[in-house]
Formats: structure tokens, sequence, C-alpha cells
DNA sequence: GCGACAG
DNA sequence: ATCTTGTCGC
């Protein structure tokens, strides 16, 4: 699948200014739904019958000379994968807090590209609307695609917990609300969840994901998605599928 | 000067 | 993200 065509403004290219860059950013949020606005019904995710959902990833090869980038697409209905594509691209920006979706938005296009099912909502690696101006990689990309989109971190960006979570139990979702350090316009509202998603029986602790809207999903239905897609690992099935398919395609062009 | 942050 | 073996515990 492609931008609409009336979306390309949004595709993360390169050649602009920090300034330039953030400014989109802000167009992004403006444009993005961080509300329910969905072609099924979020309570069949991970059903035989319910949607398609596509788990996305990257690998890197900086051994190159221009950097290149794997980018692994990989969708599923139930726990059947539909289909798998990648695509490899030069890497053209660096990497810089807040600015995630310029360096890896364009290679991830490039494998949407690839893709010949349209899924019916997308799970990437990194954050939604946790971000300073509210446009982290999931929004960035499901907003130029106008695909509902979820953001799943590993690590927290910006926002601050309604309360501890350094000791949660499998399944526990805490709130995450908007600081001073994000868009006046998310300042105390709820723009993500950390979500416990596995947890060790013993003492020893694993570090809750931090799930957020992306696009045309609310911060409940979007941890709720999560939940409900599944897999035996801290990440959800999707995106950890992708993570392989990355790196395996990544290991067949060592040399 | 301090703060300090996805992948 | 990436560089990387063994090792602790169920």
């Amino acid at each position: 699948m492609e931008p609409p065509p009336d979306r390309e403004r949004f595709r993360p290219t390169p050649g602009r200014s920090r300034e330039e860059m953030e400014a989109l950013q802000r167009d992004i949020a403006a444009s993005a739904r961080f509300a329910d606005d969905l072609p099924f019904d979020p309570a069949t995710v991970g059903d035989p019958d319910g949607p398609l959902v596509a788990g996305v990833d990257q690998a890197f090869l900086t051994d190159r000379d221009p950097e290149m980038a794997v980018s692994a697409v990989v969708v599923r209905r139930g726990d059947e994968v539909i289909e798998r594509v990648h695509a490899i691209s030069p890497v053209e920006i660096p990497y810089v807090p807040g600015l995630l979706a310029f360096r890896e938005g364009g290679p991830i296009l490039d494998a949407f590209a690839e893709l010949e099912t349209d899924p019916d909502l997308a799970l990437f690696d990194g954050s939604g609307r946790i971000h300073f101006r509210e446009a982290g990689l999931a929004t960035h990309v499901g907003v130029a695609l106008d695909l509902p989109s979820v953001g799943v971190a590993k690590s927290l960006l910006c926002g601050t917990p309604a309360r501890d979570t350094a000791a949660l139990a499998a399944g526990e979702r805490v709130p995450i609300r908007g600081d001073d350090r994000m868009s006046a316009s998310a300042t105390d509202t709820v723009v993500g969840y950390a979500y416990q998603s596995r947890q060790y029986p013993d003492s020893r602790r694993i570090n809750p994901l931090y799930v957020s809207p992306g696009h045309r999903v609310s911060a409940e239905t979007a941890v709720d998605c999560v939940a409900r897609c599944g897999g035996d690992y801290k990440l959800p099935e999707p995106t950890r599928l992708a993570d392989a398919y990355a790196d395996e395609v990544k290991r067949s062009l060592a040399e």
C-alpha cells in the first residue's frame, strides 16, 4: 500500500532543518485522530476471523557506506501469517530523540509499498502519541498512510505514569499523562499506558511496554489491541515476528 | 547552565 | 539500533 495522494506531504523525506521537521510533526499531530475510528471491532483482534494486524520493525546494516535499513512488515489474522514483506533502504537521516520518524519512516514506507494486503491495524516499535509533539513514529506513519496504528515502545520518552510502574503484575496497565515536556494540548490527558505484558514469577523484573495511540485509536483501545495480540514474549507477537524477520534478512546479507 | 529523551 | 558469552533460575 502507498500513502493516499493527498497525504504525500506527510512523507518523512530528508533535507529538512530541525525546525521544519518539528513543524511537520505539529501538522501530523493536528491531522491525527486519537479516538477510535476503526473498520473492525477491537474486541476481535487476535481472533481467527478478526482484523489483519501488521507488525513493523527494522534492523540496520551499520557497516555499509550509506548505512542501510531492513524494514519488515508481517501481517497476521489471528495467529496466521498472511503476508510478510521487507525493503532495504539507505538511511539518510541520523537518529535524534524526538525525530525518529524521519530516520525510520521513509524506509518503513518502502516496505509498506511492497505489501499486497491492506492491513486493518499496524503496531510499531516506538512511540505514538507519547511524544513531545504528539507525533511519534506510529503516529507519523499511521497518519501518512491514514492507517489505524499503535506505538509500542520499550522505554518511556516523555509523559508521567499515574503511579509507580516498577513492580506491576502481568496484565496490569498504568495511565501515562501528558506532562510539561509535551504539547500543551496533551497536559494531564492520558496519552498512553505502561503495560506489563509479561512478568517473572520470582523477584526479577521485566520492564513494562509503553503503549500509545498512533492514529485512529484511543489510548484505551491501543492497549486492548496489544493485549489481544498475545504471544509468549514481552513484545506483542506481530512486532516480535517483524523483529525476527528483519534480523533474518539482515543476517542473510552478511559478508 | 540544567535538563536528557523512542530506535 | 548495534557490539556479544555465559549464566542464573524455572
